[in-house]
DNA sequence: CATACGAGTTCGGTAAGACTAACATCGAAG
DNA sequence: CTTCGATGTTAGTCTTACCGAACTCGTATG
C-alpha cells in the first residue's frame, strides 16, 4: 500500500510524529503537535484518533503517541520524499538551502513514486539533504545516534556539524553568512553560567560567534 | 492575485474550459466538462456556479460557457505550468513524452511562481512542449491558428504535424514507434469515403499507415 | 490530600467538493 | 404544436479537515 493511499493530512501528522523523535528521544504531546501543524489541539486530537483507528500509531486517551511499524514505515517514505526533494532542488534548480523546506512541504504530497526514484538516480543516490540531515533509502532508516544539540555539548570541545533543523530559513541564512554549514568544525569556548547563549569559534577562524538559545538547539553536532 | 488563490478544482475547470477551445472554437458544455474533469454532470454543474459566483466564467443556465479576462488569464496560467513540467520531466529527469500528463496534472497544483520561473529558466525559456502545444509566456497566450486537425484536412496535401492531443499515454507511445511526433511532415494519400480511416505516409518512408478517427482527431496540422 | 489548572478530549458546526435522485429546460421530430 | 429524450439544475447527503466551546483527566502544589 503506497503512501498516497493515505490523505496529505495523515502524511504530515506520521512524517511530524517520525521527525519529533529522530533527533530528540522524547515521544511529542497533542499540544506540540497541533503547534507544529499549525492547528487547534481539538483537531490534532481528532486526527490522532483517526491514525489510531488505521493502525498507524498507538495512542491510549491522555497518553503518549507512538508510531507503529505501519505508520513508521510511511512516515519513513515521506521523510525520504521531502529530502530528496529538498536536494533535488538545490542541485538542480539553483534554490537556496533556506528556500527548499516550504517548496518541499507541498511537492512531497504531489510527486509520484516514479518520480521520486528518478530524483533519486539523478542525483547519484545521496545519503544527506542540504541540511545535513539523513536521507533514508528506499526501505528502512537509518540514524545518527552520536549528534546531540550544540545547546547540549560541553564546552572546549572541537565538534563537528552533523545537521541543522530546516524549520526557520532565516536562522539558515544567517547561518551561510557566517559559513556554518553541516560538516563544519567548530570549537565551544565557553557557556556562560545562567545565560542561555553559547559562544563558538569556527575552525579557521578566530572571530568568536554568540548564539542564542533557539539558534543552538537548531544545531545538532558529533565529537567524533 | 495569484493563481494559488484559487482551489485545485477551480484551476482545473478554467484549464479544461481554456484547452477545449485552444485547437477548436466551439466553446464547451456542462456534460463534456463533467467527462473529462471525470465528475458527474451535477458536479460540474455546481462548480460553474461558483466560477461564475467568482467572475471568471460568464453563464446563463443552460447557456454556454465562456471565460471571462481574468479566468482566462488564470487558464493560460495553468497551462503554461502545466506544459513547463512536461518539459521539464522530458529534458531533466528522462521521461517520456507519454508519461509527463499524468504528472504534471498534479505538479501543476504543487510547484510555486518560484519554481516556474527557475524551471524556464533552467530549460531556456521553451515555447513548445514535448508534445508540440505552444507554451504561453508569463503574460499573454499565443495560438497556431493555421492548424487543423488531420481528419479534416483535404486529400494529397503534404503537411507538417504541429501538435498531438497529449490525452492518451498508450497512443503516444503508438506514434513514437512509427516517427509520427511533433514536426514531423507527412503526405495525406487518401481518404476513403464513407470511413473514418486515414491513410497517411511519412516524408522519407514509403509505408502507408491507416489511422482511425481518434488518431486523426488527436494530431493537428498545417499545409505551411 | 484536596483541588485548580493546564493538557487532552468530545461535541456540534462550517466549508469544499464530491455523489445520487429528482426536477427543469431545450429543441428536434412527428 | 406537442411531446420526448438529452442536457442541465437543484436539493439533500457524505467525507475530510478544520474550528470553538464545554467537558474531563491527572498531577503539582499548597
Amino acid at each position: 500500500m503506497p503512501v498516497s493511499d493515505l490523505t496529505n493530512s495523515a502524511q504530515d501528522y506520521l512524517k511530524l510524529i517520525w521527525t519529533a523523535t529522530e533527533w530528540s528521544g522524547t515521544p511529542i504531546t497533542v499540544t506540540v503537535l497541533a503547534e507544529r501543524m499549525g492547528v487547534r489541539p481539538s483537531t490534532a486530537s481528532d486526527s490522532i484518533k483517526k491514525l489510531k483507528d488505521q493502525g498507524l500509531v498507538t495512542h491510549a486517551p491522555y497518553g503518549t503517541i507512538e508510531l507503529t511499524p505501519a505508520g513508521s514505515a510511511y512516515a519513513v517514505d515521506m521523510v525520504r520524499r521531502h529530502r530528496l526533494l529538498e536536494t533535488f532542488l538545490v542541485q538542480v534548480l539553483g534554490y537556496g538551502w533556506d528556500e527548499v523546506h516550504d517548496e518541499a512541504e507541498v511537492l512531497e504530497h504531489a510527486v509520484s513514486d516514479t518520480m521520486i526514484e528518478r530524483i533519486d538516480q539523478r542525483l547519484g543516490h545521496p545519503t544527506r539533504d542540504p541540511h545535513g540531515d539523513p536521507i533514508p533509502s528506499a526501505d528502512g532508516q537509518p540514524h545518527r545516534p552520536g549528534a546531540i544539540q550544540l545547546h547540549h555539548a560541553g564546552p572546549i570541545s572541537e565538534v563537528t556539524v552533523v545537521r541543522i533543523s530546516d524549520a526557520d530559513p532565516a536562522m539558515l541564512r544567517y547561518f551561510s553568512d557566517i559559513g556554518l554549514t553541516p560538516d563544519a568544525q567548530l570549537t565551544i569556548q565557553k557557556q556562560r553560567p545562567y545565560t542561555d547563549a553559547i559562544t563558538i569559534t569556527l575552525s579557521g577562524e578566530q572571530k568568536n560567534i554568540d548564539l542564542g538559545p533557539t539558534a543552538a538547539n537548531a544545531i545538532w553536532v558529533t565529537t567524533s
